[in-house]
DNA sequence: CCCGATAGTTCCATTATTCAGAACTCAATT
DNA sequence: AATTGAGTTCTGAATAATGGAACTATCGGG
């Protein structure tokens, strides 16, 4: 009851307002050169960061200095490559997909097709992992990669497995863009919402690709530390919605495993 | 004036002592977490970290809140989702990787083996790009890893690209671990680098985990703000010693095009 | 039920870092 | 030579980090 409870007291969970003193606002500078479109010079940096030149010289040398931003030759600022190690690390070790690994690759084996594990962070969806059909995992083509959660069977899924109240504070953060003429739209999402959980699975019906379709499952752990889902993906003509019917049942059957294999293995410790 | 002339004379450059102020602090916490087994209680940190409690504690909070960390249920810490998001995007924006790209490719094709980028950063290898054949044979190798210098291709490769005084630099600060019969010390890995600057290829001949052989070669830009290595890797049964004299010249070849494609794409710029 | 131990959290005066803005250097332009 | 633009360094003043101790919570016996 301690550590879970991300009340939602507050409405504004904008990412604005950081209190984290100084860390904070190194990582805004962080956020800022890891956004761009590429190297940055410190003039651009100074101009959308808002702050003294004296502060921010120093300020881009100790995130330099400790390779989490690298200076090229031209004197233009890019991310570090301090950044790989440290995740690479952190995707090695992460239990959640230790744990689903070896049910990715079953469903992988069974369908043939994509396979991906998403979680739930803020409002989007970040993919933990990926197993993918002929061609083996390109890492940070996918994992990492943070999606909206309004138009992926992942986002949906881990949605669908949320409180009310919860879903409506998300819902009401996110700006809905509409990538394809399928895209959901906040009303016909809390249609959809009610579907899965009724059913237990999610589809991406062409929503944020033309061409792509999926069927999801919710993943969450007992305590909703864990919000997130399973998923195959692939092209529409593989992916017929006759198939997507046939699929639903092994997905949801892998994402059961996953979560008795998190109540196994994380459970006892608590 | 002796505060501000960190001239680069100092020879101990050992990583512990870093002048970063509280971002360094901050970031051996995260170093902490991040390289432990699995995740830490709070005492456990504290045991290593050598901080007040009360201090230990706030940094800990304000790693968690920018999401560098998370805490679990049972209220141990692990590394953050933050950390594979900001990787992915400086991955998939890296300059070096994206003018390797198409070349790793070519040499993927050619050989049907595994392909591998690296880049040194300080006295290891790490993994900047990897393009699998289309056997998968399982082997440690993965992007964001930091790897030994001694042992592998592409740090071999990278070395010899140094000069000497930072050749000397780097082999005195590296402890030599014996992985395999055929692991490399000190003084034969001098032996090598003096090999690899003649005939312009690195190998390795199962001097990092047995049954995997590998043929490099050094890639580097001018100024040296780069220095890293492309490589072939297989299992020994396929990479024969006939297969790697073989793909020596084109591992050169590739290594050669991407420098020149670093020439081109980052040159103008300066 | 209470005791002691272990684990984690909060408080607050002290101290060290960071801040902001101006002055300065350097190089390219006119 | 003078001007502009880009980046760096310096300073007292403001702010955030520090560390020690006091506080709370949880657990395992006796």
């Amino acid at each position: 009851m301690s550590a879970t409870d991300g009340d939602i007291m507050d409405k504004n969970e904008a990412a604005d307002k950081r209190e984290t003193g100084t860390l904070g606002k190194l990582m805004v500078l962080l956020d800022i050169v890891t956004h761009a479109d590429g190297p940055m010079r410190f003039t651009d940096i100074l101009a959308v960061a808002g702050q003294p030149r004296g502060t921010l010289h120093r300020q881009l040398g100790h995130l330099t200095e400790e390779g989490l931003l690298e200076v090229l030759a031209d004197g233009r600022y890019a991310p570090g490559l301090r950044l790989l190690d440290l995740a690479s690390r952190s995707w090695a070790r992460n239990e959640f997909r230790l744990i689903a690994e070896p049910h990715l690759n079953a469903l992988q084996q069974l369908t043939g097709e994509t396979v991906h594990l998403g979680v739930l962070r803020g409002a989007s969806v970040i993919y933990l992992d990926k197993v993918e059909g002929s061609q083996p995992v390109r890492m940070y083509s996918q994992i990492g990669n943070a999606s909206p959660i309004y138009c992926t069977g992942v986002g949906k899924a881990a949605l669908s497995a949320l409180p009310d109240d919860r879903l409506d504070a998300i819902i009401a953060s996110v700006s809905f863009q509409r990538f394809t003429e399928n895209t959901l739209t906040p009303e016909t999402l809390r249609r959809e919402i009610a579907d899965i959980r009724r059913s237990g699975n999610a589809f991406d019906r062409e929503e944020h690709e033309v061409g792509i379709r999926c069927v999801a499952a919710p993943v969450y752990s007992e305590d909703l530390s864990f919000v997130g889902g399973v998923s195959v993906t692939g092209p529409a003509y593989r992916l017929t919605f006759g198939r997507l019917e046939e699929w639903a049942l092994p997905v949801r059957r892998a994402a059961e495993s996953i979560m008795s294999g998190m109540r196994i293995g994380l459970g006892p410790r608590r």
